[in-house]
DNA sequence: TGATGTCTATCTATCAGTAGGTAGGCAACA
DNA sequence: TGTTGCCTACCTACTGATAGATAGACATCA
């Protein structure tokens, strides 16, 4: 089945919002990427907070669907999986985690989008607070919350140095921390 | 002495662009907040990557000045006081560190900006390793970069979720991860 | 079968508002 | 007199959003 419009039209958004962030990212500019103009697709999305939220919506839903695939029997492999996902979110000079980008613009942005955001984070913190219980290993909230946190805001020093080596120091000190938290 | 108009521009603008972003602060904006045209702000700051270099560069000397106020002596008193920077610079539904809007949009923003910001979270991590080696904990490095990630991360999931608690919940959980890293 | 009505997805054209930026003038002050 | 700091007035480009039209698909009904 190929593609619908306004699958397009998401696609081509999230590259621009997680390359240069929400706000900066215009009708036109997604009309001109998918070929058709601008009011058609205030048709698929009325309003920017719509679209947005559609946006994030999705994001985390694909990103569910990543996890759902990582197998939990063995602790490490689970978190090198957790891990992979970030890693493969942030490609320096072209995109990082959408959900930093709409969490780093969250209070100027409309509530709807703050709600899908704020899922996101929630869904990422109980999968890995699961993962950790289940293997008895720390008190499961307070680390699933420091990993996610440094995840993201790895993502987010290491694109601002332009070097993704800092990212990668953040995730194996965050996976070596485990355990004494 | 009073306030010089290129200051109060500037301390305008940290509000704005901590609260709303970089791209979403404009010269009408700030002429209308200190009270003159925005021509005239241009007289100040030529361009806007000119006001964001200005900007990011007052911030992180501001922030030095707080560092260099933290005794070395005390591991875990000069730990909180760290943190408490952090913390002080997270107000909810108002502002979020500078250097994690600026790290968040780094994509779409001019170099010299990046570079600002850069120095930022180098400042940071080089005042941690610095604590860290000083009391023989951890490798240094790898913590310190643990905890300056954690903590912006950290800001941005807590403000994307209107929960200041996360915040502290990761602030806690990046300190008592020392030791083990 | 053919006419009628409705829905989808797009178009053109336009709106008011705002963006960053510039030219040139004016007044205060060293 | 020259510099500083601000002004008015303007420019071009772009923003999100809307109105109104249209072509084609499909379904209902005489």
């Amino acid at each position: 089945m190929p593609l619908t419009m306004k699958e397009k039209i998401l696609i081509a958004a999230e590259k621009r919002v997680r390359s240069a962030g929400f706000t900066e990212t215009s009708f036109r500019d997604l009309a001109n990427d998918v070929g058709i103009k601008s009011a058609s697709v205030h048709y698929h999305f009325p309003t920017k907070p719509d679209l947005g939220e559609a946006l994030v919506t999705r994001y985390a839903e694909q990103f569910k669907a990543e996890l759902d695939k990582i197998g939990l029997d063995d602790l490490h492999a689970a978190l090198d999986g957790f891990i992979s996902l970030y890693s493969n979110a942030f490609v320096l000079n072209e995109s990082i985690c959408l959900c930093a980008v709409m969490g780093a613009e969250a209070i100027g942005l409309p509530e709807n989008v703050n709600q899908r955001t704020k899922a996101f984070f929630e869904l990422n913190k109980a999968w890995l607070e699961a993962l950790l219980v289940k293997h008895g290993v720390g008190d499961g909230g307070d680390a699933a919350s420091l990993i996610v946190a440094a995840l993201e805001g790895g993502m987010i020093v290491a694109s601002a140095s332009n070097d993704r080596s800092l990212f990668e120091q953040v995730a194996k000190a965050a996976i070596r921390g485990i355990g004494s938290i």
